[in-house]
RNA sequence: GCGCGCGUAGCUCAAUUGGAUAGAGCAUCGGUCUUCGGAACCGACGGUUGGGGGUUCGAAUCCCUCCGCGCGCGCCA
C-alpha cells in the first residue's frame, strides 16, 4: 500500500533535482532553450564573447533582474571568471561587455557593482519575443527531446479505506506533475499503484465473507469498518508482547486462551488469502467488487478536482503478484541478494540496514512489489523519469528501492537509457496544533468533507456577488454558479497545496485553504475572467487583435511583455526540478503585473486606435498564458465569476 | 543509540538554486473609489533568516558546532 498514513520514512532533500539527460550524450548548449525568451538569445551572445576572451565555453550566468532599476537581465559571470583567471572582476566585465554584439537585443548595457552587466531590452526584440510567443501552440516550449516515456506514481489509494486529506497532495501533485510532462510534450503514465493485494485485504474480505455481507449493497463505509474490525479482532499485539518480553509459562497461557478468537480470525484470513491468490472466482469475484466500491471515491475525487485520475490509471500490487518470485530470482542469481536469518536481504556497501525481498515464511513484501513495478515502468512503460508522489516518511524506503534498482540495472529503459528513479515525498499534513493529523481516528477531514466544504463555500461566494445586479454573473442559473463555485473554491484548494514547497509539512487549515484574497486560486481566477471580460467588450475580432502589432512604450507593458517570454523557461524548470509551486509563483507574478499593467495603460479607452489593438493583443497573449498556467494546475479558468 | 529532515515578519509561505537593499499574502493601520470587473490597486508597520563559528568578491542557501521541533530505523503495507 502507498497510503500516505504509512509509518516509514522521512524526507527527501530539500533541493530535489535530477539530471533530465543522463545519458544521451548531448553536449551541454543542446539543452532546450526557447527562442521566446530573451535570455537564450542574451546567453548565445554573452556566451560567445567569454569563450573569445577566454577561449573556453562557460555559462555567462544570464538571470532575470531582482530589481528593476537594475534592467531586464544581468549577466553574472564576471566575477565567477574572475576569480578563476585572478584578475579584477569589473575589468573583465568591461572587457566581456565591450566584446559582446548586443546589437538587436539590448538597448543599454552597463558595468555595475563588483561585476554584474546590467542589460536593458530592446522594446522591439521583446516585442518580436512576444509576438514569436502568441504564434506558437506550445506556447514556446521546444519539441521534448527525449522519447521516453515519464512514468508518475500518484493517489496512492489503499482498497477498503476511506481517502483522506493526504491523498490530496499525492493526487494533485502527481496530477500537476504529469500535465507538466505533457505541456513539455513527453509521454506521460499516471500510475496508481493501489493496495489491493496481501494480508489486509484478505482480513478485510474474510470478515464481510463471514458476516454474510450484502456485496451487492456495499458502501465505502461498510468496508472501512470491516477493514478497521478485520485489524482489531485479529491483533495480538499484548500476546506477542509477553513472548517478546519472556512472560511466565502460566501469563502466556492465559493470553493464549484470551486471544484464541484472535488466531481462530487470522487462520480464517489466511485461507481466504490462499483461495484469491490461487484464483478460486467465488472470492476473486468478492475482490473485485471491494475495488470497484473503493474506486468509486476516487473517480468522484478526480472528477471533483479535476484530476484526471480513473480505471485507466489502476496497476496496483495485484497487478506485480505474479512477478515477485522472478524479482527474487533475480537478486538471488546475481548473487546481489543473500539469505540471512531465513529471509533474503539485499545489503548495501554504504549502510548497514539491507532491503528485505522475502521473508522467512516465502512471503513477499512492500519492497518486492515496489521492485516489480521499477522494473515494470522502466522496462515496459519505456519510462526515463519515473516520479513517486509519495509520503516523505517513505524516504528511506525508496532509498533502499532505487539503490537495489540501481545495483540489478533495472534504472535503463529497454533500449538502454538512463532511468532517473525520483521519490518526491511530500510533507506530513498537520493540524492546526502542527501535529500530523491521525489517520482513522474517525474525527478527521475525509477528502470528501473537504471537497464538499470548498465547492459549498466557493458557490456561496459567487452567489452572493451575482446577487449585484451589476455583476457579471447576474443572472446565471444556480445551476451555472454552482459549476463556478465549484470551480472557484476548488482553485483554492488547490492552489493553496501546489504553490508551496511541497515537500515541507502541511499545516491544514480549512479557512487559509479557501480563501478567495490574495495570493490564491480565485484571485488567478479572477485576473482571467476580468481579461475575458475586456476582450469580449472590446468588439475586435481574435484575428484582428492576434494580427496587432505589439507597441511596448510604457514601462507596465514591458515588465508584462518581458514576464510573457519567461512561461516556457518556467515551464521546463519545473519538468526539471518537480517544483510545482513555480508555477504558482509564475502565475501570481503575471496577475499582479497584469493588474500593474491594467492600473497604468486604458485599453479600450486608449489614446488611438494602434495602441488600443496593441495593448488588446498584450491582454489575449495574458489570458492565454494565465489560462495554460492554471491548466497546468488542473484549475478551470471561467470566463465570469 | 544510529540515520534523515526542518527552523525566514505576529500567522501562512517565497527568495530565479551562491548574487546587489531577504520578498509576497493574511492580520493591523492609512489611502485609491460616480471603475475598460473592488475577488482589485497604492502606501505604512513588521527581520540579528534559531544561536555561534567557518568557506569567498558575495551566504537564508555550502561546511562545522550547539539549541529546538519532527520523522524513520529488515520478516506490516
Amino acid at each position: 500500500m502507498r497510503g500516505v498514513d504509512g509509518s516509514r520514512s522521512p524526507h527527501g532533500s530539500r533541493r530535489l533535482r535530477y539530471d533530465p539527460r543522463p545519458m544521451s550524450g548531448a553536449p551541454a548548449d543542446a539543452v532546450l532553450r526557447p527562442s521566446c525568451d530573451p535570455a537564450t538569445a542574451l546567453d548565445a551572445r554573452f556566451r560567445a564573447a567569454i569563450r573569445s576572451i577566454t577561449g573556453a565555453d562557460a555559462d555567462p550566468q544570464i538571470r532575470v533582474s531582482g530589481n528593476a532599476k537594475f534592467g531586464d537581465f544581468q549577466m553574472n559571470a564576471a566575477m565567477s571568471l574572475a576569480k578563476e583567471r585572478g584578475t579584477n572582476p569589473r575589468a573583465l566585465a568591461d572587457e566581456i561587455l565591450k566584446a559582446t554584439d548586443v546589437s538587436g537585443i539590448a538597448s543599454k548595457c552597463e558595468v555595475a557593482g563588483p561585476g554584474f552587466i546590467n542589460i536593458t531590452l530592446d522594446a522591439a526584440f521583446l516585442a518580436a519575443r512576444v509576438d514569436e510567443l502568441s504564434k506558437s501552440t506550445t506556447f514556446g516550449i521546444p519539441p521534448a527531446s527525449d522519447p521516453h516515456a515519464v512514468v508518475i506514481d500518484l493517489c496512492g489509494v489503499n482498497v477498503a479505506k476511506q481517502m483522506h486529506v493526504g491523498h490530496l497532495r499525492a493526487t494533485i501533485i502527481g496530477d500537476s506533475l504529469a500535465r507538466v510532462f505533457e505541456r513539455l510534450g513527453r509521454t506521460v503514465w499516471r500510475e496508481n499503484h493501489l493496495g489491493d493485494w496481501g494480508l489486509p485485504i484478505a482480513m478485510t474480505l474474510a470478515k464481510l465473507i463471514r458476516e454474510k455481507a450484502d456485496f451487492a449493497k456495499l458502501t465505502l463505509d461498510d468496508l472501512n469498518a470491516a477493514y478497521r474490525g478485520a485489524q482489531k479482532e485479529t491483533s495480538t499485539a499484548d500476546l506477542d508482547a509477553a513472548y517478546e518480553f519472556r512472560c511466565g509459562p502460566h501469563r502466556i497461557a492465559e493470553l493464549e486462551i484470551q486471544y484464541e478468537p484472535a488466531r481462530g480470525a487470522m487462520d480464517n484470513a489466511k485461507k481466504t488469502l490462499v483461495r484469491l491468490q490461487s484464483g478460486d472466482p467465488d472470492v476473486v469475484r468478492l475482490w473485485e467488487r471491494l475495488i470497484e466500491v473503493t474506486m468509486e471515491q476516487v473517480y468522484e475525487a478526480a472528477r471533483t478536482l479535476n484530476v484526471k485520475v480513473g480505471p485507466e490509471n489502476n496497476r496496483g500490487e495485484s497487478f506485480f503478484r505474479d512477478r515477485l518470485g522472478g524479482v527474487v530470482d533475480a537478486f538471488a542469481k546475481s548473487g546481489l541478494a543473500k539469505s540471512d536469518k531465513g529471509a533474503m536481504v539485499v545489503p548495501f556497501a554504504d549502510r548497514e540496514r539491507p532491503l528485505l525481498i522475502q521473508k522467512s515464511d516465502g512471503g513477499f513484501l512492500y519492497a518486492t512489489t515496489d521492485l516489480a513495478a521499477v522494473r515494470f515502468r522502466t522496462f515496459e512503460l519505456d519510462g526515463s523519469l519515473v516520479v513517486y508522489v509519495v509520503d516523505a516518511r517513505q524516504r528511506d524506503h525508496f532509498k533502499d528501492v532505487f539503490d537495489a534498482a540501481r545495483l540489478i540495472g533495472w534504472n535503463t529503459t529497454a533500449d538502454g537509457a538512463e532511468s532517473a528513479l525520483v521519490h518526491l515525498g511530500f510533507g506530513a499534513v498537520l493540524g492546526a496544533d502542527k501535529k500530523p493529523l491521525k489517520t482513522r481516528s474517525g474525527e478527521n477531514f475525509t477528502l470528501k468533507d473537504l471537497l464538499d466544504e470548498a465547492c459549498e463555500r466557493g458557490t456561496a461566494e459567487v452567489t452572493r456577488r451575482a446577487a449585484d445586479p451589476n455583476a457579471p454573473t447576474h443572472g446565471l442559473s444556480p445551476d451555472e454558479l454552482a459549476r463556478i463555485g465549484a470551480a472557484v473554491g476548488i482553485a483554492a484548494v488547490k492552489y493553496a497545496d501546489l504553490s508551496g514547497d511541497v515537500t515541507k509539512d502541511y499545516v491544514f487549515d480549512l479557512d487559509r485553504m479557501v480563501a478567495f484574497e490574495g495570493d490564491t486560486g480565485p484571485y488567478l481566477q479572477y485576473a482571467h475572467a476580468r481579461i475575458a471580460s475586456i476582450l469580449a467588450k472590446s468588439g475586435e475580432s481574435a484575428a484582428a487583435i492576434a494580427a496587432a502589432p505589439l507597441v511596448l512604450a510604457d514601462p507596465a507593458e514591458k515588465a508584462l511583455a518581458l514576464h510573457l517570454t519567461r512561461y516556457a523557461q518556467m515551464v521546463l524548470d519545473v519538468g526539471r526540478t518537480l517544483e510545482t509551486n513555480r508555477v504558482g509563483a509564475y502565475l501570481a507574478q503575471l496577475a499582479t503585473l497584469f493588474n500593474g499593467f491594467y492600473q497604468a495603460c486604458p485599453v479600450l479607452k486608449a489614446d488611438d486606435a494602434a495602441a488600443r489593438l496593441s495593448r488588446l493583443r498584450l491582454c489575449a497573449v495574458t489570458r492565454a498564458v494565465l489560462a495554460d498556467g492554471l491548466s497546468l494546475y488542473g484549475i478551470i479558468a471561467p470566463e465570469r465569476m
